[in-house]
DNA sequence: TCCAGTTTTCTAGCATCGCTAGGATTGCTA
DNA sequence: TAGCAATCCTAGCGATGCTAGAAAACTGGA
């Protein structure tokens, strides 16, 4: 029986490894560069065998690298709640900027994550609640979750405003700092 | 030299019916529907003539799909520059609801156009200045055009994170709203 | 009107992509 | 050790963006 435990450990050490090498990949080379024939090389098997973890394909890999990204994220976040809002959004831009390829594969690619749904994963739930927890307490008279929507659209947009070299460099301080000028408070 | 111009003018009627075609491709079936393939048999030619179009290929003709985006757009935000912050906010996400691949074309996708540069297109600064142009006046003592960026960055993660399913629909005017009162009134 | 010369267009093909069927190889069980 | 089952790989399909070189059409001068 040993033998067979083995095996499956084997097994799932592999899974790992391919979503370990197509994050590695996709960080230096961006998402288009990780192709399937590439991916089997780097973990030394032939293609087929990536379809035998993930029957989804290439969309699956993405989707599975997504999800660890949300769990890291949910932990960043977390780690950075006693700072308050200000904090949290240096954390979350934090994030971005440092896993870019990550962060797209979370949020502008794999769009099929099911969000705000009964069936959302957990730690999607949990990387949201990161944020939510310090903007409820400045919510006043509004809707804590519908601003911490906002909160969230409004680092998500910049985020990806910046990628796309849409928003001047020499305002990036800045913005973070009016982001949670207008957050950061209560509104009412 | 009348034949010349006659040329010509053919010529950039079907540069002008290959971005149409894309465009309306792209709104039916989404980008990844737009092969050069198609498109040639859209306009009927065949493939090589595109090219001599626009060389850069297909990224190039979704480039000059998201120019023409921009002159719309900034149309739109021009029309509603009387109905203030509300009235503008909810023009831009009236345009991305109503033309999402155009949209994805203009901010997601085709990310060389450079913005915020001296070579900036005149049709994208004219967009961002139907933004500016309402943030301004309660800017106070913040600076208006990094208020716009955040405002801008707002209202664009909101229409992409919602695209992705990854917000609350029963939310979704109040999140219109909760932008305008953030960001329509001053804020010192 | 006809014939070079130029411009325009098409046919055919390359490399690469995601993905999969079917055979070969390996490991397990009796 | 023989047979079975799981695993893996070779080879190939259709489709993609793009391009070289042949074919066709148009141009302007005798």
């Amino acid at each position: 029986m040993t033998q067979r435990q083995r095996r499956v450990r084997d097994r799932t050490e592999r899974g790992q490894r391919i979503v370990a090498a197509a994050r590695e990949l996709a960080e230096a080379e961006g998402w288009d560069a990780v192709t399937t024939r590439r991916l089997a090389a780097l973990i030394e098997y032939s293609q087929p065998v990536l379809y035998s973890h993930f029957p989804g394909g290439k969309d699956a890999i993405m989707t599975a690298a997504a999800l660890e990204g949300f769990g890291e994220l949910a932990s960043a976040l977390a780690a950075a709640r006693d700072r308050g809002v200000a904090g949290v959004a240096g954390a979350y831009l934090e994030f971005a900027e440092a896993k870019p390829a990550l962060y797209d594969a979370m949020f502008t690619l794999a769009s099929e994550l099911p969000f705000a749904q009964d069936d959302t994963p957990a730690v999607m739930k949990e990387a949201f609640d990161g944020l939510f927890a310090v903007v409820e307490p400045v919510a006043g008279d509004e809707d804590a979750g519908t601003l911490t929507e906002v909160f969230w659209g409004a680092l998500h947009g910049l985020i990806t405003l910046d990628r796309g070299h849409r928003l001047s460099p020499a305002h990036r301080a800045g913005r973070l700092e009016l982001v949670v000028a207008r957050f950061g408070a209560r509104g009412d």
